[in-house]
DNA sequence: TAGATTGTTAATCGATTAACAATC
DNA sequence: TAGATTGTTAATCGATTAACAATC
């Protein structure tokens, strides 16, 4: 109930719960205790118990949760369905598939426009959203008055037109440019996606499984 | 020097920190203090240094830290440019997208095939790299021996496609899937990457700023 | 030498886990 | 009623921050 202290931490794990609730869910599951939940996600029922007590109590003694019930729970505690219209900045390669990639409607997320600076895209379609010149969005926005952008622009771009889209209204950005948006403003919803970063976490993680201790690692040159 | 126990906080900054000091790097800056870089960064002085120091004294008392040098010594310990043979499951948008978008080399992954089940992609080249019939799969990794493996594919095909992947040597998985593969293996390095995940934890955080004392959170109705 | 800044230890803070009384 | 499982408090664990002696 009260909600406005609950760490990152949790509402982190929640659209996991969530995932998990609806595939518990497609498959007729109707009830669910936490130790079965947690056996299948991986942690512990204790911790499944104190994140869900961070926003109500979901369950009942002796019979766990109900399935459906969470599931529509965790939905309202997301937010997810309330309708919010959202641009998308940056037509190439990544906007386009995230595009045609991610289910937008199914969360709330109504795409409005598309924009971009190259002129062999502006004016393509892309299921159903057109390109504009990024010239437009000012003119654009104030217009349709989006609440959300979708950022697919190089690191460079991205600063400034930050600024440019919170001046026009922009509440929320979901931000796969290379630039660290969150740092530089507050009470704007900012999720940075940072690909590069978990590419690179990868690598170390495979270079950890070969070289277990840490030896060989200030030092290219093994022993001889 | 003695790594085996670092944390994943720590391990999580690295590529952060990496990305950092290019920048400053690019932009001719030669030495930095921790006082200096939390500032840019958004985070204490001291925490870098503790994440540092896992790792070694890369520092200078009375100086900070020569920019290149560390630099270099994250791109060290992250295992950058060790080559790794990579090939990617599932050509559609998202996946044409990744390959397009991402500087896989300068990490050290070569990406020397692609795989899908669709008649219509098998055959096309994306960035010089063939994509090839996903039956095929098993058969190349004899042949090339591909160390790891960036799936792109619906969550269904994911689980069991990973145990083949394993069964021919791949020891690293950058996983796109709705599918939560960390749980099935160990001794495996996997790297989940959850956009819809990303999504709706910008949803919460959206809603969060519009009701922020979580009032009409467990209702929907505003009370009259 | 004096000033700056590290590496490192100790203190604090927060998050996770364990335990158990409440109760369905 | 007896068994199961929650909600919640207390204990533990780990991560972050503060402090400071070492030293460039």
């Amino acid at each position: 109930m009260a909600k406005g202290n609950v760490s990152l931490s949790v509402i982190r794990r929640l659209p996991r719960y969530h995932r998990f609730l609806r595939e518990l869910s497609d498959n007729g599951i109707v009830r669910i205790s936490s130790g079965d939940l947690s056996k299948r996600m991986g942690l512990t029922a204790s911790q499944i118990r104190q994140d869900l007590n961070c926003f109500g109590g979901f369950g009942q003694q002796g019979y766990g949760y109900n399935v459906k019930d969470l599931y529509d729970e965790i939905s309202k505690i997301l937010g997810l369905g309330i309708p919010r219209k959202t641009v998308l900045i940056g037509a190439g390669n990544l906007g386009r598939a995230v595009t045609q990639h991610m289910d937008f409607s199914a969360r709330g997320f109504q795409l409005i426009g598309m924009f971009d600076t190259n002129p062999s895209l502006i004016g393509q379609k892309i299921g159903g959203v057109e390109i504009y010149d990024s010239s437009l969005i000012g003119e654009f926005c104030e217009k349709h008055h989006p609440a959300v952008a979708i950022l697919c622009i190089p690191k460079e771009a991205a600063y400034e037109l930050a600024a440019v889209l919170i001046s026009h209204g922009i509440k929320g950005f979901w931000n796969f440019s290379h630039y660290d948006l969150t740092i530089d403003y507050d009470g704007i919803a900012v999720e940075n996606v940072h690909l590069g970063d978990s590419l690179s976490t990868l690598c170390y993680r495979i270079h950890e499984l070969e070289c277990p201790n840490g030896e060989q690692r200030l030092n290219e040159q093994p022993p001889n």
